[in-house]
DNA sequence: AACTAGGCT
DNA sequence: GTATAAGCCTAGTTG
């Protein structure tokens, strides 16, 4: 497989060594260009966001670029997973109940929360007799920081039913609906995950590839539209310095014991996760374990466990097999309403519905 | 076991 | 003087 990368470098070597690839690239091939990153150990990085400046240098970055993407795919998911299917057929992982700071569920031996999505799911196929079924909230962490935060703005954008990232694109770049292409909406959605994350200026400058003072215009405008959250953040903060510790909508807690060291750089990686703890735990650990909760319930009220088998988590989505059958809607239906109705916010929960019988190719499901 | 890289929400 | 966007798990290399 890695024949080519040797031929265009001209000599044999471990592609899989960081070590050795940085050698070749920069030492004997001599590529350079401006704005290389190190490595957090100080080496030089062969990362991809690094490769990708590189691309126009030298032919043997795009075969490297391919062979790690293939080399990924092989070694992490299609060499080992079909090794794990037991006799009945089915991969069982650990769903861990302690494993993450916010509360989120994680997975692992094998973890299948992280699985391609790409032709590596289409290998997920439902039972004889069923079709996959998935359920995922859409833009819940923005609209749990809607609530929390209490922002009327933002209340209403989710209330109308509005596209979340048209919106933002109008209010932060200062156009109308019309004007706002693929390009604009794509910036606004760098903006609101950035938000859930707690970036700062020099991040979004980054990840919009724009100019300092573009970046700063866009942090600003947005907070100026949407002030309840630059409230709650420093609440958030505030109370994480006093208590050490923030909390869920539903009482989860998290300690900050670095919440005020004196170094700057500590203290503001601590305050971005306090920000973002709350937020990141009501929506993908407290909402979605009492969806899971009360779906349970409801096909247990509605005879439907037979027909209907939970079978992952991925954070703001379940994954359900569901019987082919006459109540196949009925189901659908079911789970749907439970996790619409978890509880009653200021703004509604919406859940985008697909099927299938396979994890790679679902269709859109009323 | 540390480090680097990269898959997911 | 240090980093700049949250939370995970796994694979391969290195020493």
């Amino acid at each position: 497989m890695e024949e080519k990368i040797w031929k265009l470098a001209g000599e044999k070597f471990n592609v899989n060594s960081p070590k050795q690839l940085a050698e070749i690239l920069f030492d004997k091939l001599k590529l350079t260009v401006k704005g290389l990153k190190k490595t957090s150990g100080g080496a030089r990085s062969t990362r991809e966001s690094e490769l990708l400046k590189l691309r126009e240098a030298h032919p043997v970055v795009e075969s490297v670029l391919s062979y790690r993407e293939l080399q990924k795919l092989l070694s992490t998911y299609i060499d080992p997973l079909p090794k794990r299917v037991d006799v009945t057929g089915r991969l069982h992982t650990s769903l861990n109940q302690m494993g993450t700071t916010t509360g989120r569920l994680s997975s692992s031996n094998p973890n299948l929360q992280n699985i391609p999505a790409t032709e590596v799911r289409r290998a997920f196929v439902a039972s004889p007799g069923y079709k996959l079924a998935s359920f995922d909230y859409s833009q819940i962490e923005m609209r749990v920081l809607a609530w929390l935060s209490g922002d009327q703005e933002l209340i209403k954008i989710f209330k109308n039913g509005e596209d979340i990232h048209m919106a933002v694109a109008t209010r932060v770049f200062g156009v109308s609906e019309s004007e706002v292409t693929k390009e604009i909406r794509r910036r606004a959605k760098v903006i609101n995950f950035g938000v859930v994350y707690g970036m700062g200026i020099t991040s979004l400058q980054k990840n919009l590839n724009s100019t300092r003072e573009e970046a700063e215009k866009f942090y600003n405008n947005f907070f100026e539209r949407f002030p309840k959250i630059k409230n709650f953040f420093e609440k958030t903060k505030n109370e994480a310095r006093q208590k050490g510790y923030t909390t869920t909508a539903y009482g989860r807690r998290r300690y900050f014991p670095m919440i005020n060291s004196p170094l700057s750089y500590v203290r503001a990686e601590a305050e971005r996760m306090a920000v973002n703890a709350p937020i990141q735990g009501t929506a993908t650990a407290d909402i979605i374990k009492m969806a899971m909760r009360d779906v349970d319930a409801g096909l247990g009220e509605n005879d439907l466990r037979e027909s209907c088998h939970l079978l992952l988590q991925v954070h703001d989505e379940l994954l359900y097999e569901i019987r082919d059958d006459k109540n196949f809607d009925k189901a659908v239906k079911l789970i749907k309403e439970a996790m619409i109705s978890v509880d009653n916010l200021p703004v509604p929960l919406v859940i985008n519905t697909y099927t299938g019988k396979n994890w790679g190719e679902m269709v859109p499901c009323v």
